[in-house]
DNA sequence: GCGTTAAAGCAAATATTTTGCGTTAGAGGA
DNA sequence: TCCTCTAACGCAAAATATTTGCTTTAACGC
């Protein structure tokens, strides 16, 4: 049910998706959530109804289609010359959108929808990042060196689970732990 | 929106609530959860589909509400004579649990729905477990003690992560080596 | 250009959700 | 025990949202 990425930018298809994704994003900050709709998505986006409908299958496949996309890294990782600070840093900005009220949002379309699809998109993304700032540390000649997956139990899942369960219980200075002892 | 423990177990509130949660737990083996509706439930619950929406606002927080619930340990926690065995066997059930389709369904159910107050019921329910464990471990004389939070970052985060992110990456001996590690 | 076809539009048929108002069950007091 | 008060429920009409069959459009490959 979910549109693969579209083989050419300029089709229709193409446009229609753009289209109703910006009306998502726009809409998501203009009315409150429990008044978002398909139909009102769909004026918004200048298409009908149905053709969300035929496309995503209903709202809650859509939100976690367009969380899904917003939650793929659009800057690059900034490199702060350890390997310990660039974690702090891209993991630190991660939080801080996360804890927002938006962010909560997006993170409870992508864990609340149905097709693990786009949870796995999500988690492509993460090891894709960490996978660049460790070979950035590698290129330093930085030693001993963990693992995608050891970074991502160590640091992302507390992360992500507190972000989830208590999100008021996040601090910098529960992040540094978990990359201190995770790096350790 | 939420209805809070009823004050008087016999009185009609709870008995509406029992019949509603008992509805949704049995339709949702019955049929796709694409088809579960509010009306649907309320027939099979034999109430009026206008009570579940004045109580619970919508199927979403109906279905996060009952699969709170439904996290919530009725057994008490097996007692294998250690800590790690203890650890073992708690995790182990929950991971087994969390694997299948209707625990995944659940799980979504829970991280997805807006309030927070479901997910922090979940959270307190496993503190609680594992403070329990815990305390019998201290009994045992067993040292050095891990906290609570210690135990949630080491093992239930990555567990759930992987649960939402990766389901089929998990296994026995992921797990083991979670708990040893965090025992370290 | 020209046929082919996947995706979109349109509108009627269904289904769900909301709402106003009457009814009922049960709590608390005389 | 009975009476009163009120929160929660039932009912049914109105408003919205969803599904569906059929038509139209636009982009691909020839």
């Amino acid at each position: 049910m979910v549109e693969k990425p579209a083989v050419r930018p300029g089709g229709r298809s193409a446009r229609v998706q753009r289209a109703v994704h910006e009306a998502v994003k726009t809409l998501d900050e203009e009315v409150p959530r429990d008044k978002l709709s398909v139909p009102l998505v769909a004026e918004r986006a200048g298409v009908t109804p149905s053709t969300i409908y035929r496309r995503w299958g209903s709202l809650k496949e859509l939100l976690a289609d367009v969380a899904a996309e917003r939650l793929q890294p659009d800057a690059p990782v900034a490199d702060t010359g350890s390997l310990e600070g660039d974690l702090m840093a891209w993991a630190g900005e991660y939080m801080e959108e996360m804890t927002s009220t938006p962010g909560q949002q997006m993170l409870a379309d992508t864990l609340g929808s149905t097709s693990l699809e786009q949870r796995q998109r999500c988690l492509k993304a993460q090891q894709h990042q960490l996978q660049l700032i460790l070979s950035r540390a590698e290129a330093r000649g930085e030693t001993p060196l963990p693992t995608v997956e050891h970074l991502l139990d160590g640091i992302m899942a507390p992360l992500t689970y507190r972000l989830s369960y208590a999100p008021q219980s996040l601090s910098n200075a529960n992040l540094a732990q978990w990359i201190a002892a995770t790096l350790r």
